[in-house]
RNA sequence: GGCCCGUUGGUCAAGCGGUUAAGACACGGCCCUUUCACGGCUGUAACAUGGGUUCGAUUCCCGUACGGGUCACCA
């Protein structure tokens, strides 16, 4: 098989949307797998929408996904420029070409008759459409109207009365009637080519093998397809994909938030779980394993096991996925990840490593932190029903008990750690004939001031430290 | 409106003529346990609808309903 060349063609706007990461995924994938090479064009002709730095968030993305690019506008390639805008100057003589062969040809028509044609046409409750008129034009009036400077447009020709089919490697095979298909413009009035022949001519010239892409654009592909029919080069593989959708209704966009990959990972969710998550939001494994580092998905990668139908996005999915990643994480690791939201809610001296063992099965999500440390810092309030639990057989009573037999013992010890005081309080419970919970249950109310908390009473403990344990004691019991 | 596409539990989804219709997330229960988690076990829950074709349809065909996409000198 011929050399597999995939492209991903992000717009800068600035902020990387998971839908089109997703793509990226996809489009990086299909050229891995194939062992073939992945390439990156910006598309950036739409000068309106012009991004500060948006580049460099599309690159960063990338880098920090791990969808290493082969050719691209930094590294540069064999068939650049890569920057769409810096590609401008070329198109206009492929259409030209096209019309020296009579496949395409020069409109004159003004914008004004063109929206009275739209006008009739929706009075009459016809399709509006371009009715051709520039099509009969003789080589004479062309060549007058040129010679005197009227503006004008390329179009192609498409023929009447055909069926333009095509198959898609996830929607199977489609057919349209040409009579559907306007002739399509290729050079607007500035000179400079439309999206769609802009596309086809690029994808053409840098050889791309495989067009991945949003399944908006099935209806267009028909017109892509006549493009490289009328310039006789070979047709891309097509692979499209459905939309991320926000609701059974509405796509995901950035106005409906969580849309962007910097707004996951800034709260805490980690990139490979964030791939991990996209790689199966549309897509489906043979087995019934899930989680899959990036190499993994290379190996198993199979673009016909695309879905057809939307797909909604869930963030409680997404969520699973990350806690599986975090949990997965070396504890180093995660304690450098951690840090910085722990510095968020504690600026009080503790045993960092601890608290982190403690913290890793218990977020999710990076920023699920902060709220449940809010007891380090500050002494909440202790009201008395915390005691009360039925399952440790405690009550407001019994935890005094419990508090009052638990003071001496922690004043007494001599070494200071999570195990040296869970022993001597687990002794202590045996002493007393009481299990456990009955003593060390009060012991994490007393500290917190909460009934969930990172870590047992022993553990908070031993975070807190000697000194700051017996203050928040002695006030539990004297509160009691 | 024309054309194109889609429809399996709440969500992601497997299935590709005969299955007890997988699995994951979420939810309920149990176990573990110094709280809550983690982990283990377990339970509830689905083929949009009407016709065909067939010995037999979730799987194939047609219609209906619902949803999405597309019909630009925008990308």
């Amino acid at each position: 098989m011929e050399h597999v060349r995939t492209r991903f063609a992000p717009s800068p706007t600035g902020y990387m949307h998971v839908g089109n990461l997703r793509t990226a995924l996809y489009t990086w994938l299909q050229a891995r797998y194939e062992g073939g090479t992945f390439i990156l064009r910006i598309e950036d002709t739409d000068q309106g929408r012009l991004v500060e730095g948006a580049t460099d968030v599309i690159y960063d993305t990338l880098r920090a996904t791990g969808l290493i690019w082969d050719e691209g506008p930094d590294i540069g390639g064999p068939v650049g420029p890569y920057v769409q805008s810096q590609r401008m100057g070329m198109f206009k003589q492929y259409a030209e070409q096209l019309v020296k062969e009579g496949k395409a040809y020069y409109c004159f028509c003004t914008e004004e008759r063109l929206n009275q044609l739209h006008e009739q046409q929706a009075a009459a409750g016809e399709v509006s459409h371009y009715d051709g008129l520039c099509r009969n034009l003789t080589a004479a009036e062309v060549a007058e109207k040129l010679a005197a400077g009227t503006p004008y447009v390329i179009r192609q020709k498409i023929p009447a009365g055909q069926v333009a089919a095509f198959d898609d490697l996830v929607y199977g095979h489609i057919e349209v009637s040409t009579d559907e298909l306007d002739d399509q413009i290729l050079i607007k009035t500035d000179g400079m080519p439309t999206y769609n022949f802009a596309n086809v001519v690029d994808d053409h010239l840098m050889g791309i093998t495989h067009v991945i892409r949003g399944s908006e654009y099935l209806s267009s592909t028909p017109k892509y397809n006549l493009l490289y029919e009328a310039f006789g080069w070979d047709k891309p593989v097509y692979i499209h994909c459905p939309p991320v959708m926000k609701d059974a209704h509405a796509k995901l966009s950035k106005r409906n938030g969580d849309a962007s990959y910097q707004d996951l990972v800034a709260k805490g969710y980690l990139p490979a779980a964030v791939m991990n998550y996209l790689l199966l939001l549309g897509w489906a494994p043979e087995g019934e394993q899930e989680i899959f580092s990036l190499e993994e998905m290379v190996k198993i990668w199979n673009p016909s096991r695309i879905s057809k139908s939307p797909a909604i996005f869930d963030t409680l999915k997404l969520r699973a996925i990350n806690a599986a990643y975090i949990r997965a994480l070396p504890p180093e690791e995660f304690r450098r990840l951690a840090d910085p939201f722990i510095d968020r809610a504690v600026h009080r001296d503790i045993d960092r490593d601890l608290l982190c063992a403690n913290l890793q099965p218990r977020c999710e999500v990076l920023e699920d932190i902060p709220p449940q440390l809010d007891f380090f810092d500050a002494v909440l309030p202790i009201t008395p029903d915390l005691y009360q639990n039925k399952k440790q057989k405690t009550t407001p009573e019994s935890a005094k008990e419990a508090l009052a037999a638990l003071l001496p013992v922690l004043e007494a010890l001599p070494d200071w750690n999570r195990d040296a005081i869970f022993e001597a309080c687990k002794a202590k419970a045996e002493e007393l004939g009481k299990k456990n919970g009955w003593l060390l249950f009060p012991l994490g109310i007393a500290l917190s001031g909460k009934g969930r908390t990172p870590g047992g009473g022993t553990d908070l403990a031993a975070m807190l430290g000697r000194e700051e344990t017996l203050a928040r004691v002695r006030a539990a019991l004297a509160a009691l």
